[in-house]
DNA sequence: TTTACTGATTTGTGATCACAAATGGGGTAT
DNA sequence: ATACCCCATTTGTGATCACAAATCAGTAAA
């Protein structure tokens, strides 16, 4: 989810079994577990590596971003009382911290918080659990188009879904939602 | 998915080893698999049952098949020809006959198949799995609903899909899927 | 009748193993 | 230089086992 496996990485039963010191069967269910997800992606001979989305598939998944999420900031919103919108304000900032230290993998864990922390107000565990697994099969393509690019500003929308829950505009917080995955995906299939 | 288990339903990994004639390795699998996607759950003890829905977690999932079930099929329309519309018609006389045989499982395999044929034109294989998931969840609920339910109509917005569908009428088409997903939903809530 | 306890049984977990298939590299022939 | 082939090694799969925890039934006490 963090992008802390490049797309087209491969793991194998043993290897993700000596890097936490257990067994065999203990990473195979993760790793089966991740692959049910569509974290990663298994060949036919059963090998597993981290996916390498086509743009087709990275369109897909960010129409599903932004169906999910504008409904779950939606959701939120009456819930946002001022304290979680300060929240928010310091998970920007931490943001903005990674991408001035260029930490791709730092950026998008702080990126999904700043997320995470919005939606999880919306008190709707499965909408939350399925964008999730939107962010699990994008993370590999995300590190990579991340690692390259030099020098990003911080998220533009962000500033406007936080105004907007400030404001209790629920039309501008779905616009300002969408837009977010938009200009995301716009960097992923630059 | 299909209801042949109910809600509360307990698996043990010995018996569907045995249930399927296998070690315990692959039931495992199988079993964890399905769990990840939130289609089993598991107690904190580990044990494994098919899930009981609360009703707000029935509205999430009723939900999320709104968001995207009425965006494939919105993606669907432009490639939907004469004979898949008769496919469905066809199907659509399966669900009749499922519900005049009062099978809850048929029924359900026979209005999901509905569903996933106008779908599968989508071309959209992530959000088509993601649909699949909402239902592998909704499976159980479905059948303990349905299975009490007796002598319903076939379901009343399938026409109304189909006849979008023939007048490439998007914004119907948009209507009347949701309009049969939240029908649906007021089945399971009733 | 209900509650509490106890021992037999069931059940999930992690580990290990044998085996077949796939992979990858080095050498040979064209 | 390229394509092909062959063998050592890696890798996933399914099976089995030991063990601890949880469950359940049956009994006894209140």
């Amino acid at each position: 989810m963090h992008g802390e496996l490049g797309p087209g990485q491969t793991l194998t039963l043993r290897g993700v079994a000596a890097e936490f010191d257990v067994s065999m069967t203990p990473a195979r269910e993760a790793i089966r577990r991740l692959s049910a997800e569509g974290a990663l992606s298994v060949s036919s001979s059963g090998r597993v590596s981290a996916p390498e989305l086509t743009a087709d598939r990275i369109e897909e998944l960010a129409a599903l971003r932004s169906l999910i999420e504008v409904e779950l900031s939606s959701r939120a919103l009456p819930r946002a009382h001022m304290a979680l919108i300060e929240r928010l304000y310091t998970i920007n900032n931490r943001i903005s911290e990674q991408i001035a230290k260029h930490d791709a993998v730092g950026y998008i864990r702080a990126n999904l918080e700043f997320h995470r922390t919005l939606y999880l107000r919306a008190q709707a565990p499965a909408m939350l659990a399925m964008a999730e697994t939107v962010w699990l099969q994008l993370g590999p393509t995300m590190r990579a188009r991340y690692g390259k690019l030099q020098s990003k500003e911080a998220p533009r929308y962000h500033r406007l879904i936080m105004s907007a829950l400030k404001a209790g505009d629920e039309p501008g917080l779905r616009l300002a939602v969408r837009s977010d995955v938009t200009q995301g995906l716009k960097v992923l299939l630059a």
